[in-house]
DNA sequence: ATTAACTGATACTAAATTGGTATCAATTAA
DNA sequence: TTAATTGATACCAATTTAGTATCAGTTAAT
């Protein structure tokens, strides 16, 4: 059970390297060859991330990906929903009525239980905690 | 995000099934019809559990399966091992040196710990308390 | 002894997901 | 004008997930 893709870990990575940026520009290169990130893997993921409003881009020379959001607003939860698909357990749940099979839906509620845990988990995970832990580890 | 994939939701409904039936052996047809699970599919997943010790298996007209194991302690842990992997995260954890990425092991490290949080919780859910839920639900 | 109901073992396939590459058009700073 | 850059897509290969099929061997019941 692997509990994040390659495209969260980069997502992740990218952004932490554009909040480390503070402001400047940085482009999909710079980050790619950065980070250790296929170059156009990246790209991909960060059109995504515009998409979803985490991060603004200039286009051109000198052109790059800033960040948008405020970096402590940005939960690895979110990361997960937009790459991985809302955390979730069973087909069952998304059909909002109970379904027929008793046995499924008592397993259903033990773990949308477990679920509700890892989402706030990750959502004290924050790309500007991330970033701080990261700046006190390279202080030292 | 999926938590659980068919294998392992089809698993853990089989283990129930067998529980319930406290020490007679059931047929995976039987199983198979009572849990709406595929046939053959669900045979494979009987050979797995058996090769785990935790059921086994009776040849011939009238045979099947029987748990093996105390269905207190089977947990969705053990079988979410078996049918998905082990709980991980990225690849950067099995290399047990540090690794060269900085912001890579600053994510990590909170990620394991979330990886803990997920286990322990997964670990409480065993097949016996599924099933005395299970039962009580059916009693209401 | 024969047969029907079973498991054991294994091979195969299809669809979805994941990870990665390539291409070309449009934009902009120098 | 050109080099550096993003936008938009289309494509591909490997892996994982889900499911099917087949055949040999075992056993209970008749």
């Amino acid at each position: 059970m692997k509990v994040l893709t390659k495209n969260t870990d980069y997502a992740i990575r990218a952004l932490l390297a554009l909040a480390a940026a503070r402001g400047r520009y940085l482009s999909a290169k710079a980050i790619a060859s950065g980070q250790d990130i296929p170059y156009q893997f990246l790209r991909r993921l960060l059109q995504e991330m515009i998409r979803h409003n985490l991060i603004i881009s200039k286009e051109g020379a000198r052109g790059g990906f800033m960040l948008e959001k405020d970096p402590d607003l940005i939960t690895v939860t979110q990361l997960i929903e937009i790459f991985q698909g809302k955390v979730q357990v069973s087909e069952c749940m998304f059909r909002k009525q109970i379904c027929g099979n008793r046995s499924r839906c008592v397993l259903r509620h033990e773990i949308m239980r477990i679920e509700q845990v890892v989402q706030s988990e990750f959502e004290k995970v924050t790309i500007g905690k991330l970033l701080r832990d990261l700046e006190a580890a390279n202080r030292k």
